[in-house]
DNA sequence: TTCCATGATTCGTCAGATGAATTAAATCAA
DNA sequence: TTGATTTAATTCATCTGACGAATCATGGAA
């Protein structure tokens, strides 16, 4: 099966069948020795998109390797503008709460023991910064306890949405819409879920789950996560 | 609001606050009059990028425009590179099916008689294409019956996701590996579908839908659409 | 063996040149 | 004045060559 990624540069990479770690040839050698017909400056385009799109890395003066295949930056990188752009957060964050209430009994299902003893120390190292002042925003606890939830699926398409979702959710600042009623809120729901995984109670964690996605649309000072244009 | 998209060509692009169908300055322009300060190779280095994107059109000789916001261009580029890498098709099918079973009660609800009678008219061409020989493949049909049904979702971000998952469908060739009787199997789903959806049952037509989805999976001939390496 | 100087490699960036296609302007005939 | 034709300017597409800076490899001296 041949596939066509509209590059010839792009198009190289995978005919030459680069594994993780792989280092790529100097872009002098990719002009010189025949590899591909094309100018330094046309290479550096491509490789541009590549190192955008989260494929390579492009370490300075040392060389280029191939990375691990993740869908993240792609998406991160497209709804970032896409914010930038006016677009809502809301539209995305509606897709990845469909997301997760979708996979969530499959999910559920492949968590192990250590999974949940991580889930109880998100919802413990939480309750401790909203209980005693200065408060601090659970944020990586909150992105962890939910991250751990899906992180057994294996598959890269829906844990890069996810992923992306939690990127954004700092690159926009949505935690500046929060008070301590709403996060009180959602760690208890964060704890009433982690029980009823305990108890195998699946698909009531899916309705808290739901519920407690629906907490932030509901409140009123945050109605909508629109950006201004500049 | 400030959004760094971690390039200055990309940075200016948003300040500049263009609108869809706004012409850019040409690429000399942007380097000279201090516009950015770059050079005109760095510069299209980023263009590449918006490029691929899907965020500028660039029309040879003639200028660069700036295009609708779409999602698709950057999830279409990505999966197909991942599948070129090995990554498997039903990972992404995966995705698309959770994300169009999750979002099927909505998006009915949304569905209006024009709606109906196009997934009507898909129906017919299929069924006419499939009983007179010689058999073609009711592609088009296929993709614009599952697009009609949630085309009224408004979000981006969804439309995206589908959208590419048909055009690796296609890209990918998964249609080569179909016969006659997973087609037929498939189209009278479809009919059941729409006519649960016409009487309003919703949750029925949801059933349906995953059921169809499974089709594919169940069959013994291709387990898998993996693609062997280069 | 260890340390250090030297040179080769490689990315990062820029400037300049050519070609080709489009667009705008100017010229000229009717 | 009008219309057609020629000319010039614009703009993307691409290549070559150059320089700097950081890294890495090599080889010689202590």
């Amino acid at each position: 099966m041949e596939i066509n990624l509209g590059s010839d540069f792009l198009n190289f990479i995978i005919r030459q069948g680069y594994q993780p770690g792989d280092r790529l040839p100097s872009i002098q050698e990719l002009t010189k020795d025949s590899h591909l017909d094309m100018s330094a400056n046309k290479v550096r385009e491509q490789l541009e998109v590549a190192r955008q799109m989260g494929w390579v890395e492009v370490r300075s003066k040392r060389g280029t390797r191939v990375k691990e295949y993740d869908f993240t930056p792609a998406v991160r990188l497209s709804a970032l503008y896409a914010m930038a752009r006016g677009e809502s957060f809301e539209s995305f964050a509606s897709l990845r709460n469909h997301v997760e209430a979708s996979y969530w009994q499959e999910a559920c299902a492949l968590l192990t023991d250590e999974d949940l003893a991580v889930m109880q120390g998100c919802i413990e190292s939480a309750d401790q910064k909203l209980d005693s002042p200065p408060i601090h925003i659970p944020n990586p606890e909150h992105r962890l306890f939910h991250m751990t939830v899906f992180k057994n699926l294996d598959n890269t398409f829906v844990l890069g949405i996810l992923e992306a979702y939690w990127d954004l959710y700092e690159a926009i600042g949505v935690n500046r819409y929060m008070d301590y009623s709403y996060l009180r809120k959602v760690w208890d729901y964060h704890s009433q879920i982690l029980s009823l995984i305990r108890s195998g109670q699946f698909e009531d964690a899916q309705r808290a789950f739901i519920d407690h996605t629906r907490l932030l649309r509901h409140e009123p000072d945050n109605a909508s996560w629109e950006l201004e244009r500049g």
